[in-house]
Parts: C-alpha cells; structure tokens; sequence
DNA sequence: CTACCGGTAGAACGTTCATTCCAGTCTGTG
DNA sequence: CACAGACTGGAATGAACGTTCTACCGGTAG
C-alpha cells in the first residue's frame, strides 16, 4: 500500500525515499537557501533519483520547498515543545531553549540557522505557496508560547504579544549568532526575554 | 579625475555609473537574495553595460555582493541615527523606529525587509567575505545603540548587552512581519523593547 | 593631429539549472 | 505465470547563469 516504517529506528537509512528527499531538501536550504539548492543536489543527497523526486513531488522545486519548510516547521516545533516540558517556569524553559539553539548553531559551524527563515527569504516575492507555509510555521510556534505564557497565569492579550515578541527575538538572535558566528546574542536574547516574561507575570506594565 | 555629483540631487540618473550598480544590486539581493539575483539583471536594472560591473567589480558577483552589503549596512544605520535623534528619550527612539520599519515594509508590499540578512544568508557558507561584511554590518548597528543607551544613563555592560537585543529582535520582528505580511510583529516588538529599556533605566535587573 | 585610456556594447564560452521523457526494474496481486 | 502500477536510471532539452573576450566610443593630453 504506502504506509512503512512508520516509527521505526532512525538510522537515515532504510526509511522511505519520500522522506528522505524532504530531510535532504529540509537541511540543504537551510543552509544555502532555495535558489542556491538545486534539485539535482538534493537527489545526490537523499540518494534518490532526479525522476524520483519528481514522482513524489510533481510541483517540482516549489512544492519540494513548502515541503521543506513544514518540515522545518515541525522540527522547531518540537524543540519548542521540549523546552517547555522541561521546565516548571516558562521563563526558564526559554532560557534553556536559547541554549539549545546556541549549541546547535555551534556544532554544525554556524551553519544550521533557522530551517524556515533561508529557505523561505529568497523565494518569497515570486511563490505565495512558500511565503505561506513559512508563515504558518511563524505562526505555530507562537502559539505554542502563546498557551505556555497563558498556563503561566499571563492575561490573554499579554500573552499573545509577548509570544510575538519571543519568536521574533528568538529568531533575530539566531540570526545575528550565526552572522556573527557567536552565540552571545542568543543567550544575551534569552535573559532578556525571560526578564520580560517575569515582568508580565508579577505585575502589569507601565509605558 | 574620479570624482562626481559628489552630493547633487538624486533623482537616480545623473549619478556615477558605479553608483547605480551598487544601488540596483543593493535592491535587487534585499528582494531576491544573493543566488536569486542575477549580473545580468542587475546591469539592466541600473542601466549599465554588463562589461561595466566586471570593469567596476572585477571581483565579481562576490565583490558586488559586499558592496550591496556594505550600503545596506549604511542605509540602515542612517535610520537608526535619524530615529536617536527625532527623540529624547531611547525607549521612544526605539518605538519610532520599529513603526518606520513598518511603514517601509508595507509601502513596498512587504518585499524590502533587511537589506542585509536577505543578501547574506544564502552566500555565507561559501564566501566568507560576505559573511564578514555581514558580521560588521549587524556589529555597527549594535555599536549606534549601545552608545544612545550610554548617553541615557545605562550602564556599561547592560547597554552593551541591550543593544545586542535590540538589534535582533529588531532583526527578527522585521522578518516575522514580512513573512507575516503584517505589521503586529514590528510594533509589538518595539513596546517590549521600550519596557525593556526602561527596566534598566530606572533599577537593576533580578532573575 | 595622433595617442592613449576609462568606460561601453555585444557576442561567445562552458557550465549548470529545472524539467521532461522513456525505457527499464522492482513489488505485489490475480 | 502474467500483468499492473509504483518507482528508478539516464539521457535530452532549452534556458539562464557567471564570466571572458574583442571591438569600439569619447574625451583629454602631448
């Protein structure tokens, strides 16, 4: 039928060919984002064949790359997810993430930013299909701080915006950590961020 | 000998061929990355010759590259100075220039964001003097807030550290409105950045 | 006038790109 | 066994890429 492996052990073998073209795709945009990526490239690295790639995504490149971005979606997703089961206080549960993203940045030579914002960037004026899906992933992890902020005790309003403000912040100092090729903006980032939840959670704000 | 229209009137013609070059490649790489832009269109752009990039930029695509960084990083920093100087007050500078960021990110219809991250992040694996001029580019922003926030009373170390994280999330509310194609992000992120400004100006910080 | 030089026009180079096509090999079903 | 359908190997296509090259212009200097 179709359906294989399905929760399988993760050697980056033996899984399916679909999935292995999206990990390809996924984590070669993320490094030299969707015009400097060429199919051919991502085929030679799922070893995959041209023609397979267009078998399971017959949109071609675009398609392969919303593909790519949802995947980039998730994978932060969960490291998110994780931050914040990990810790009782979800000020503490972005320092951590912080960390995470730092020690990422630096094992991989600050090569492996944000898996959404290089691929997404280039390809934004000419596929609405891409801009999209990147703002779907913008939008899920927000909500995901969002409801953690909320089950703080954080009034609605409060904990919509501060979500706004911890996605972007998170992401320009990822951004900034992997131009500068130094982790202090995420971590400065990170104390930042947690002093401002813990100003929202004690008392209101004043202008 | 070599110089000209030192500081005329702009309408965009009349101004030194090389001029124009840097300014359309500045333009073009904002919108379309650095792989998404090509010599040729950049050439046609600034009503050049192609033979006239390579005679200017005998470096190639790489050297043009680091120009167009090079004036973004200006561009930029000129706002900035403009934005400190239209206000006492550094919280509210900062507030004037997250809704001057958004004016000019919806005017173009959300395709100008950062005339740096765009350019840069798809090339920064390969060339790695575009990553640096990248890498100075964000380092002289933070300089320009850091030493507004000096002047406003804050101490050495926490202005030094502030700046970092006004610039990213700046860096990052610009992008998550762009892909968002909606200006919450930006003006949320600058109330939060004038709170967090005014926590360090009046007491210390706790944990 | 001639000589020269910064700048330009356009063709040409070899390479790579995304995409298409077809002939083939598997895999499972009747 | 035969047959279908999912999947793959590899070649081919036409366009676009970055770069190089040669010929040519317009002025200024000798």
């Amino acid at each position: 039928m179709e359906s294989r492996a399905d929760q399988g052990p993760d050697p980056d073998d033996n899984v399916g060919t679909r999935e292995r073209i999206v990990r390809a795709a996924s984590r070669l945009m993320q490094r030299q984002g969707y015009d400097g990526t060429g199919i051919k490239q991502i085929s030679r690295e799922a070893g995959a064949a041209l023609a397979s790639v267009y078998h399971f995504f017959p949109g071609g490149k675009q398609e392969l790359a919303v593909a790519a971005i949802q995947r980039g979606d998730e994978e932060f997703a969960h490291e998110l997810r994780a931050a914040f089961e990990s810790e009782d206080d979800p000020a503490e549960a972005i320092l951590v993430c912080t960390r995470n993203l730092a020690e990422g940045l630096r094992a991989s030579d600050w090569a492996d930013g944000c898996p959404v914002t290089s691929t997404a960037l280039g390809a934004m004026g000419r596929a609405q299909d891409i801009q999209q899906a990147a703002a779907e992933a913008f939008a899920h992890w927000q909500r995901l701080v969002r409801e953690r902020l909320l089950g703080a005790g954080i009034a609605e309003e409060e904990a919509r915006d501060l979500a706004h403000t911890v996605i972007s912040t998170l992401e320009g100092a990822e951004l900034a950590a992997q131009v500068a090729r130094d982790d202090t903006p995420l971590l400065t980032a990170g104390r930042h961020l947690a002093q401002l939840v813990n100003l929202y959670r004690r008392g209101g704000a004043d202008s």
